[in-house]
RNA sequence: CGGAGAGUAGUAUAGUGGUAGUACACAUGCUUUGGGAGCAUGAAGUCCGAGUUCGAUUCUCGGCUCUCCGACCA
């Protein structure tokens, strides 16, 4: 893509009305804009970023063996009627003058999944049902802040499992924990696994943690074995870690994902039975699986970064290669990039001064920068430096493409 | 929802009870081109409402919005 092409262009100076990290550096480099607190426009670098992170997000739970779907955001009040969560959810944005105030915009998806499954569900030949989706949730979060790290609307992915008995299920969480980390490695998030409590569901889940001084919750991390508590869970800080005895760190952590066993819990409210092979109704056992996709991005912007802007991994990076134009002559290398299939950013700006592309690219953040000049094209060359580099290096032209594939 | 702070041009900021200034961005022209370049010209602004006042962007009150701390956060 040509930079030209962007609308959405780079500010100088960070906006007055944000202080985190996160917030300042996406909106400088223009990646998302506020609409208002915690309500974030997805500009085109963004929208890459959030995409690709969803994509990676999709394609591990297709690999556990998940469906997608696709469920509505607008909800009926019948519904969270039937769990009694229509009063008891705080955070639910119920409608007053629209739709009758017969409606709420969706914060989780129970309520839907259980309705829908009551038709699709009445053999123990029925289950296992792993279904997911990637949605935008809606919470009437009374301090949204941090930028994408609370919003009162956020993109999510929620999967649920449903299963004929708790053994079944156990083995599908166990699974599903090595999924998370899985899908944590590809985003290059360093997300800790940790135990914590369930809330109104359950004694027992997981969270991913990532450390972080501006994150909201509070972890104790043994410094031996690993083994990290929740704060809400411990208490007071535990002088010794509960596997191995050894000392714990009080760190401070963002919220990634959460894991935990619904059990029978919404089953019941929704009546969600199937016949065993004995002919016998029993409850189907569930497990809720959520990862939050806008905040995994917020929280790889408030990591990942210095004091010149972004640093994306790879693997979520809104492009590969960021090729400036100094002198004539990158157009021809862009053209080739983009038909070999190289996701590449194109600075074609014509009169900026060479200081604006190259604080731009920093700021921006993608991982390998390629320069063509006067001075390069004498060489018949680019000049090739990682996001994290000082050192520039030389590369032949016809070699970039190799070196591309080979550095990526 | 409690506490604190802040709202001046697209962005970041200065200032004043009496014609609102600067930088960047933007438009036009020329010159520039390896770390946010230069000259000239131009367009563009006091959150909303009430009060005090001859006169309010400035003072007072109310509202709205944003940020931070706290409470809340399946």
């Amino acid at each position: 893509m040509r930079l030209s092409e962007l609308f959405a262009k780079t500010k100088r100076a960070s906006p007055k009305d944000e202080e985190s990290k996160n917030a300042q550096l996406l909106e400088r480099a223009g990646f998302i804009q506020k609409l208002s607190a915690g309500v974030y426009t997805f500009l085109p670098l963004g929208l890459r970023v959030l995409n690709k992170i969803e994509n990676i997000v999709r394609e591990e739970m297709n690999k556990a063996g998940g469906v997608e779907i696709l469920m509505p955001a607008l909800h009926p009040k019948e519904i969270w009627e039937a769990t009694g969560r229509w009063q008891s959810f705080g955070a639910l944005f119920k409608t007053e003058s629209a739709f009758g105030g017969q409606y709420a915009l969706g914060p989780t998806h129970e309520e839907v999944l259980y309705s829908l499954l009551r038709n699709h569900i009445s053999s123990y030949r029925d289950l296992p049902v792993c279904v997911y989706q990637i949605q935008t949730k809606f919470r009437d979060e009374k301090r949204a802040k941090a930028g994408l790290l609370r919003g009162k609307e956020f993109r999510m992915k929620d999967f649920y499992s449903f299963h004929a008995d708790d053994q079944d299920r156990d083995k599908y969480y166990e699974a599903m924990k090595k999924v998370y980390l899985a899908v944590f490695q590809k985003l290059e998030l360093n997300a800790i696994p940790t135990a914590a409590g369930g809330g109104t569901f359950s004694e027992l889940s997981m969270e991913f943690q990532v450390p972080c001084e501006s994150g909201e919750d509070v972890v104790y991390l043994c410094k031996k074995c690993n083994e990290a508590v929740n704060k809400e869970l411990a208490g007071s800080a535990p002088s010794k870690c509960r596997s191995c005895g050894g000392g714990a760190d009080e760190i401070k952590t963002i919220e990634v994902g959460n894991i935990f066993p619904l059990k029978e819990k919404f089953a019941k409210d929704f009546n969600l039975s199937f016949k065993d092979k004995n002919g016998n109704a029993r409850l189907v056992s569930a497990g809720c699986y959520g990862l939050g996709t806008s905040r995994a991005m917020g929280a790889i912007a408030e990591v990942m970064n210095d004091e010149k802007g972004l640093r994306w991994p790879g693997s979520v990076a809104p492009f590969k290669a960021h090729l400036i134009e100094l002198d004539a002559g990158a157009s021809k290398i862009y053209k080739e990039l983009v038909a070999k299939g190289t996701e590449v950013l194109y600075d074609d700006r014509a009169g900026s001064a060479a200081g604006e592309k190259f604080a731009d690219a920093d700021l921006i953040g993608i991982p390998l920068r390629i320069v063509v000049s006067k001075k390069t094209i004498a060489k018949n060359s680019v000049e090739v430096k990682r996001r994290y580099d000082v050192q520039t290096e030389l590369i032949k032209i016809p070699d970039i493409y190799s070196y591309i594939s080979k550095n990526l």
